[in-house]
RNA sequence: GCCCUUGUAGUUCAAUGGAUAGAAUGCGAACUUGCGGAGUUUGUGAUAGAGGUUCGACUCCUCUCAAGGGCACCA
């Protein structure tokens, strides 16, 4: 990585600068690289300068002046110049010949190209959507679920080990309360067209083989039964319709049956961190920095849903070994965050759990806001939305925005706007490139792969809109790196984009497929190296890469 | 009342404390007889408000205003 590269040289020459006395002794925790956004200013910049000079209290253009001297006499040919300019910033330009060398090296590892070793394969869980399985997956409760799993995509790539998991609560009041509702008694909460179906299936006298069918009276396991199909039936095929494969379903019943929960009970008694009080038993969590104390075990002697977890979260550190646990909740469960944060520091696994918040998503219907209610019958589901748009541009829209938006659904605008959506501008260029490999008039220009790389005479790929595009395919490390350390998934449909647009501007201003063999060979290798790319933006991203459309 | 998140072009969103705030879409203009006219170039237009910290603030701090969420022996 050229990133990396450039932050060893600046870190060797502060140290050469120290030892010569040039400067003096202090710490810097991390070199900040950027790309500016004017070309003048390079290709890298640093403002590494102006950082120093703030311990120092220094003149920062001093300190770059003599950074850059020593990097002048440390620079190694990838580097065409360094520059300063005011007030301190150090700006690096890549010279061409390395440049073009690159694009061997992406075909050369091809898919692999980005991979990454940060992760060192620690195993990391993630766990995402989640949604009660009391009904269809909403708009709301699914926004979880094209990040966490391209969070897992990223982690994977980056080198970690990586397991997606769905919790599936099918334990306690709410599958009670859809019991009642399929059974259609009075105490029925849910309603919906998937109640009317479960009712006549779970109450109707059919064949006595059938696990699930038969007469259902009691409304737990009525709820249950309904859990089950309403997971293995509905959430599940909507998940596969949104390209999620999930390596676990985890089934909080299970934590129940073989006695887990009441082992937290115990283990966090033996630690005396609970009491009782009003017939409860309470979890001191406000030991752990918990705004106040929760309730394990209720007073009519059922558990709580945060016992469970806890339970759940053992499970996660101690049998499977998690080095790190991610959660992506729904900004409802705010108010569990601290509660579950405590429960896993008593169990000695501080640190280790990531909870990230997802926003939720406003459903307007020609501008006018929608109220969304499972309870009610009232809400947007996945399935209906997949039924308007692809997958692609479905997933493609939700990652583009960060997580912590309050986004804005139009249907009406989504479905007009998926025809001009930025994912075809993708997928289109993409899909040129298949079509410039297609159409290869000699078969002397042979196409480079991984099995057969022929010397194409990279030197002759100098246009600005070459050299730019290459520019842009070295960045993909970077973004990969960047995006497992702060989980800001949208970067990646924005470094798609950024790349198409690349590639669209070099195929205005190069001709690939020429009478010039050499120029062909050259081009058709940036082409190949680009799809490449793209191949692997795209799987990380869990869209398609068309090869017509 | 307290806590979390958010407020950026008409609209939907970007921007590790960096240099002239970037796209898409809308509206306006142009290019493209050539490997795909689903492409390219270009104009228009925004940091909610008031203070503060900083060489430098959309970003950090304080207050005000506005939106969503949370403050359960529900999940």
């Amino acid at each position: 990585m050229v990133r990396g590269k450039i932050n060893n040289l600046i870190k060797k020459a502060i140290k050469n600068a120290q030892k010569e006395k040039e400067l003096p002794k202090f710490k810097i925790d991390e070199v900040s690289i950027e790309h500016p956004e004017q070309e003048k200013y390079g290709d890298y910049s640093t403002n590494i300068a102006m950082q120093i000079s703030k311990i120092l209290k220094k003149d920062p253009m001093e300190i770059a002046i003599i950074l850059s001297e020593k990097l002048k006499m440390k620079s190694e040919k990838f580097l065409e110049k360094i520059e300063i300019v005011e007030p301190g910033f150090i700006n690096f330009f890549i010279s061409k010949e390395y440049l073009q060398k690159q694009v061997l090296d992406i075909l050369k590892k091809g898919e692999k190209f980005s991979d990454l070793d940060i992760g060192k394969k620690k195993k990391i869980q993630i766990e995402f959507i989640s949604a009660n399985p009391t009904g269809p997956l909403t708009i709301g409760n699914a926004r979880g679920g094209p990040f966490g799993d391209v969070l897992g995509n990223i982690f994977k790539k980056a080198g970690f080990k990586i397991e997606k998991a769905y919790y599936v609560n099918d334990f306690g009041n709410q599958i009670l309360a859809l019991g009642h509702s399929v059974l259609k008694d009075k105490e029925a909460v849910y309603k919906g067209k998937y109640i009317d179906e479960l009712h006549k299936r779970i109450l109707a006298r059919s064949n006595t083989r059938s696990v699930l069918g038969g007469k259902e009276k009691d409304p737990y396991k009525a709820g249950q039964k309904a859990a089950k199909i309403i997971i293995d039936e509905i959430i599940k095929k909507t998940v596969k319709k949104m390209g999620i494969k999930y390596d676990e379903w985890f089934w909080e019943s299970q934590l129940h049956k073989t006695g887990k929960v009441d082992e937290i009970i115990e283990f966090l008694k033996k630690k005396k961190l609970v009491y009782k009080k009003d017939g409860a038993l309470w979890f001191k969590s406000s030991k752990y920095g918990d705004n106040r104390d929760r309730v394990l075990v209720k007073q009519d002697g059922s558990k709580t849903y945060l016992t469970g977890d806890i339970a759940y979260h053992r499970y996660k550190f101690e049998k499977k070994k998690f080095n790190k646990v991610i959660n992506i909740w729904g900004a409802d469960h705010y108010g569990d965050i601290s509660g579950l944060k405590a429960g896993t520091e008593a169990l000695g696994h501080k640190d280790k759990l990531d909870i990230i918040l997802h926003q939720f998503v406003t459903i307007l219907r020609k501008g006018e806001k929608q109220r969304m209610s499972k309870r009610k019958g009232v809400y947007f589901t996945i399935n209906e939305l997949l039924d308007e748009i692809s997958s692609d541009v479905m997933r493609f829209f939700f990652l583009q925005k960060s997580i912590n938006t309050h986004l804005n659904f139009d249907i009406a605008l989504a479905k007009e706007q998926s025809e001009k959506n930025p994912v075809y501008y993708i997928q289109y260029a993409f899909a040129r490139i298949q079509s410039i490999l297609a159409k290869i008039p000699n078969p002397k220009f042979q196409i480079p792969n991984k099995s057969q790389i022929p010397n194409p005479k990279l030197e002759l790929l100098k246009h600005p809109s070459e050299l730019n595009l290459i520019k842009q395919l070295i960045k993909f490390p970077e973004v990969v790196e960047d995006t497992a350390k702060d989980y800001q998934v949208q970067r990646l449909p924005q470094y798609a984009f950024d790349l198409a647009a690349a590639f669209h501007q070099f195929y205005r201003d190069c001709r690939v497929v020429s009478e010039d063999e050499n120029f062909s060979q050259a081009r058709l290798a940036l082409a190949l190296a680009t799809k490449t790319v793209l191949k692997s933006v795209f799987d990380l991203m869990g869209i398609s890469a068309p090869k017509k459309m």
